[in-house]
DNA sequence: TGTACATCAGTGAACGCGCGTTCACTGATGTAC
DNA sequence: TGTACATCAGTGAACGCGCGTTCACTGATGTAC
């Protein structure tokens, strides 16, 4: 059956939300293809259709996360009373709900480590919407521009390992204290 | 053929040092068994004679990388000045050496989202040694118990989040440039 | 002291499963004439 | 205006491969008698 103009364009990003999803949640290795169209009630054999590869969906999906975080970001910088921005940019990280949401968090958190093994040339797309996202940070870091950068990457990397951490204690409280232990560090630190 | 009294645990042995480096660089799915015994020139088969399951030798790989890493912060603590410990410990951990060296760098940088993943029970056995390691660097930081413990986490966690990011990077000096940025700003915000 | 038997680390074939990818096919709609 | 053909998102069987795990077997050494 042939469809409307506009519905392939949709299955895709159908696909890509779902996959960002489920990347983050299970890493790459732990997405099966199959499992993930089954659940848009597709077939697997219509995945290529849409993409060359699992490789080349586990791109889009990236950036499909790293999209949502910097929305989540502009978000909250908009609500935030003026001069308070990098505050809020740090409470909306390291918290609890974000933490227990790694279906819809950070990418760079869930799947960095994955990035790191991949052979240089494949990294590249990856790495430039990261920078983006690091760059728009730095907008509300005080100090020089070279400066800014250099406390934005550090702030973004050193909280997106601590997500990572937390996310692996057990109990609900130590969570909590990691997680609260790392904000009051960080806005201390880079707020000086 | 029957081997000497030592001969099965020296095997035991090998295999864990194999795999901790395997793991790291790989990942626990990208690291098969059988490419790990052919390495050390024996038979998958034999595997099962060590270990339960793949997961049984994940732990002892990961508890063998933490030893690794506590080694070489209680060295770096014993060629340091008096007072200058916690130094010594940011600066064996955010320099190029251990970031191009994933086979034996730390390994909560390489594994720590791997084992987020896991179930809560899973985890526990790899909680235990990563609690004392953190325990340990908190000795080398200034304040009370309660703040040395909360400071010291948020150190280990942010450093292995910014140790996994430089690995991202494909250019070197810009490696560098995120290992320093992170090494002076931990310097100057746990010092303090 | 010598002999028969037990032990067990290691071998390598085999099993079963999951997964990424390919491919011939479908069939509703758009298009050319 | 009507008809024949092209298009192409989606289907589902099939392929090929890798991998974790099992299992019957080997054979040198330790042990019981």
């Amino acid at each position: 059956m042939r469809y409307p103009a506009e519905h392939k364009q949709q299955t895709r990003e159908r696909i890509v939300k779902a996959a960002a999803r489920r990347f983050r949640s299970r890493g790459s290795a732990g997405a099966a293809i199959g499992d993930l169209m089954r659940d848009l009630r597709l077939t697997h054999g219509g995945f290529y259709r849409h993409f060359d590869s699992k490789e080349d969906l586990f791109l889009a999906a990236f950036e499909h996360g790293l999209k949502q975080s910097r929305r989540r970001v502009a978000e909250a910088v908009a609500r935030a009373a003026p001069g308070t921005e990098l505050q809020a940019i740090v409470n909306t990280y390291l918290n609890v709900e974000h933490c227990d949401d790694i279906a819809d968090g950070c990418p760079v958190a869930a799947l960095a480590s994955e990035l790191a093994r991949r052979p240089r040339v494949a990294r590249a797309p990856f790495l430039r919407p990261l920078k983006d996202h690091i760059r728009e940070i730095a907008r509300f870091i005080p100090g020089n521009e070279a400066d800014r950068t250099r406390k934005a990457i550090t702030l973004f990397s050193g909280m997106a390992g601590t997500l990572t951490i937390a996310r692996a204690m057990i109990d609900d409280q130590e969570r909590r204290m990691v997680l609260d232990a790392a904000k009051r560090f960080y806005l201390d630190a880079v707020g000086r």
